[in-house]
DNA sequence: TCTGGGGTCCTAGGACCC
DNA sequence: TCTGGGGTCCTAGGACCC
């Protein structure tokens, strides 16, 4: 049964404005008239504290040039009468756990990519390329039927085609790029719709006088280089649709953890920055032990009320998990870098991760072995009866959350993380 | 009350060592 | 004496992704 040659295609799944459509359905199917997808609708976090902006958009809301990222402020003024609706976490994650397990019926390796994204690898017969199609159409099809939402579905021999030929014409369809179509289909596109060229690189090949992605291909790799230095070189691979990163099950290990919150008013001294690091540096180091890892350096970021953005760091001499300890180097690093300006905004952010094999084993210092018993107790209870069971006493007749950061809150680790690499 | 939050990777430049 | 020079570690900052 194996006699026949099959080939291995990547389906790159994309769920066509994954928030919006997904608060529609839900509406929907709670008894809502309208269907939002077909308003001028977007989207959007909350202006009264600060969290002001567009997360997606409806067709016709795209229409008026809404962008993805923008200013609610700056859409209205695209859109006056513009509906905007409060993100509900919960329920995207749920919509999108629902896609992918109707993925797993497809094929034996899923990656997700992103909560709206996947990518899939089937092996499928050499000798008839329309079955890839075909099965791509019956993958929309169920998931249109059953879920209710619509999806696009680029097919390509790796994943950057695959993802690629996600982004052709949309909503609700199926497109394919193999190598021999990239002349027709993917080199006439401008520079800047090649993954990985953002605004910054799309201006400096603007500049060098490149303009489509069939440009780019045909540029000699090592001038490429020169120009752009090494992600120069990754550019120039993919505009002539080189790939070989594989569909992996469960991506690529977690390599650093942040939590950063704009705060719904301006910070302007130091106890309640304090106060602020130590709800952020919560969550991060929950997620920390989840994943049984210690950290090496722990950074602080700020972002003034003028909007200028900084961070401080430092490497630890120990590997840390303790939110105690992390809590200090980070009011630490608060107090050598703030200039005293208003703060509009504070993250901490752990990275150089490593196990924590040698850490628990050192318990000869005490201190940190009572750290770590409280810890973990802490995070068993929150885990048993909610985040906010417990809180530390500082945040009882406290405007600030004794958690910050994780919108996601309790069910967050469950869900693989966005990752920007293929 | 105009500009979120989660990541990864790369590079420049300074400190320090031999 | 007219300030070599390579390697490593570290921090800051910028680019990209969703």
């Amino acid at each position: 049964m194996f006699a026949e040659q099959m080939n291995e295609v990547v389906f790159h799944v994309d769920v066509n404005s994954a928030y919006l459509a997904w608060e529609a359905v839900d509406r929907l199917q709670h008894g809502s008239p309208v269907d939002l997808r077909n308003l001028t609708a977007v989207i959007g976090g909350d202006e009264a504290s600060r969290h002001g902006i567009v997360l997606a958009k409806s067709g016709p809301a795209k229409k008026y040039g809404i962008l993805t990222g923008e200013t609610l402020y700056a859409a209205r003024q695209r859109c006056p009468g513009l509906i905007v609706i409060p993100p509900r976490y919960h329920l995207y994650m749920q919509c999108s756990s629902a896609l992918i397990d109707i993925l797993r019926q497809y094929s034996p390796v899923v990656q997700q990519y992103s909560i709206d994204e996947a990518f899939i690898s089937c092996y499928l017969p050499a000798k008839d390329p329309q079955e890839g199609v075909k099965t791509a159409h019956r993958l929309k099809e169920q998931v249109k039927q059953e879920l209710g939402f619509t999806v696009n579905v680029g097919i390509g021999p790796n994943k950057l085609l695959a993802k690629m030929a996600s982004e052709f014409e949309k909503p609700d369809k199926v497109h394919t790029l193999f190598h021999h179509e990239m002349s027709d289909k993917m080199w006439p596109l401008p520079i800047d719709e090649l993954f990985f060229v953002g605004r910054a690189t799309a201006r400096k090949l603007r500049g060098y006088g490149i303009y489509t992605i069939g440009a780019l291909a045909a540029l000699d790799p090592a001038l490429v280089h020169a120009w752009l230095k090494k992600p120069g070189l990754l550019i120039w691979q993919y505009a002539n649709g080189k790939d070989y990163s594989q569909v992996t099950e469960q991506g690529p290990p977690i390599k650093s953890i942040g939590n950063s919150n704009t705060i719904a008013f301006d910070v302007t001294d130091r106890d309640t920055a304090h106060q602020i690091l130590l709800a952020l540096t919560e969550t991060a180091a929950m997620r920390l032990r989840a994943i049984d890892q210690c950290t090496r350096v722990v950074a602080v970021a700020i972002r003034s009320h003028e909007l200028f953005t900084y961070r401080h760091q430092r490497k630890v001499q120990t590997p840390l998990d303790s939110t105690s300890l992390i809590w200090h180097q980070a009011c630490q690093l608060f107090d050598e870098s703030w200039k005293g300006e208003p703060i509009r905004h504070l993250g901490v952010h752990l990275s150089e991760l490593c196990g924590n094999d040698f850490y628990q084993l050192s318990i000869f210092d005490q201190h940190n072995e009572k750290l770590s018993r409280l810890d973990q107790t802490i995070d068993l209870l929150r885990s048993r009866f909610g985040n906010s069971s417990v809180f530390r006493g500082c945040f009882a007749h406290s405007p600030i959350r004794p958690l910050m950061g994780g919108v996601l809150q309790e069910q967050e680790e469950e869900y693989p993380m966005m990752s920007s690499q293929l």
